[in-house]
DNA sequence: TTTT
DNA sequence: TTTT
């Protein structure tokens, strides 16, 4: 049955992706971003409306997401969405809805100028990470990162 | 500051949409639509993972859709994504997320066909419905219908 | 550097898919694809504006489509723009824009019904296909459709 | 009839925005946007892909592209394929396609900065325009910039 | 050239 | 809860 899932934002992270690693290597980067819209009111006056999404990145996405993205970096995302139910103690129905990002690029300000004073700089996010997290062949955020996880499962 | 926040969804209608009238002949329509998603796991079998979508349509393409869509049919949507956000009784932080449709057609079969033997004609859900809610002229739900509130709030 | 080249398209396709097998049991598949925008003139008039499109898949993907769909077929695409520039024998630039199709998926109609009496049926293109060109595991057109190419040509 | 028939990219311009002025205060803006895509080959080596893009504007749009836009300026655009066909001297037909813009938004640097140094700066491109061109109230290219031409033609 |  |  035909189906299509997709969501597409342009926004800033509001602050550095929180990165957990896992067993074989593998890695999940949480990431949440806001996305701003600005209209006039009827009294003409200008309105912000700031919109926040949950980002879940797997694999080789997340180590360059926490190599390459921090607080306030604008990226473009596409992915899909995804909503967790669950009953809480008292038996009622809980939601919450992310988004499993499928491809994502990092927009304005080049990556290297981007690290320049960063005080979450690589080397010390390297502390925590398998020495094989970076291949020196590994994209960077400012090209397409598209998820390449080999799993089967699509979630 | 740029922001984008965009859905695109193609799913089927898990029930008749669910059309409120409120004071001023305005109108609201909650709709909500799988989309559906095959693959196979590492044993070669298809699995078919279901998501779900919670719509929200506001004025005259609430009331298209009320007027054109029903369980089973199949949409193009386009929207975006709006969470809400409150604390329970026990001071807990909840949230919802939705899909503010900002315009949606319908997809495959013909609207004649598909209202044909339809139990929620149009003539019945009619009678709930403001004289002036289906202008001879109005689009139809499988044309292009865009959202066209005049009011100032982008939500 | 950051790049985002993307097409989403949901048309009837003009003509049946003009499929092209090459060497290597690799295949070309060529559609043209229509999408209708009606709106109304300052005189209240409706008027029906029509954008064609040409859409290019390989691999699996036109085979799939080969097989699946057929004039008057409905789909969703889901692409990138790649424009061929040459010079005419007069010297003069050329330009001819298609859409190279990542992934499709058909819409509307179960495609069992639509082969029914379809004069371009299977049986007929097999003659000109390789015999492993449908295998009974291909995914069908009414899933999501992707592009699987294997060569490290990104076109 | 259904259709859909949407664009999106993220591109930097490959030259400064030509506007040209019509009766009525109505202007156009062509735009050549870069879309670049990297990939490695067979032989493992990083290869460069670019696309170029043909975008129009129009009206308030336009401008708003004319103040802000410059060669190298990244934007993110949404809009609809048009392709003008035509027959040449030779009576061979032609093609061109372009994207009509619907909305855009800059992405990156504030715009402040990027207007620093410009030499395409407002005041000397004020000079050609009609004083009615940038009310103080303009929204600016790092908002959306939606296309709100009141004309009755869709393209 | 499609579709409604 | 849909659809295939």
């Amino acid at each position: 049955m035909a189906g299509v899932n997709k969501v597409i934002l342009v926004g800033n992270l509001g602050s550095d992706p929180e990165v957990k690693y896992l067993e074989g290597d593998n890695a999940v980067a949480n990431l949440s971003i806001a996305t701003t819209e600005a209209y006039k009111n009827r009294n003409g006056e200008r309105v912000e409306q700031t919109e926040w999404h949950d980002l879940e990145m797997w694999g080789a996405q997340a180590k360059i997401a926490e190599q390459y993205l921090k607080k306030g970096s604008q990226i473009y995302v596409e992915g899909k969405l995804k909503t967790d139910k669950w009953q809480d103690e008292q038996g009622q129905n809980r939601y919450r809805t992310k988004i499993r990002v499928l491809s994502f690029t990092m927009l304005g300000a080049k990556p290297d100028g981007a690290m320049g004073g960063n005080t979450n700089a690589p080397q010390q996010s390297n502390q925590q990470r398998p020495a094989s997290a970076a291949p020196t062949s590994a994209p960077k955020a400012q090209e397409m990162v598209s998820d390449t996880e080999d799993d089967d499962l699509p979630f």
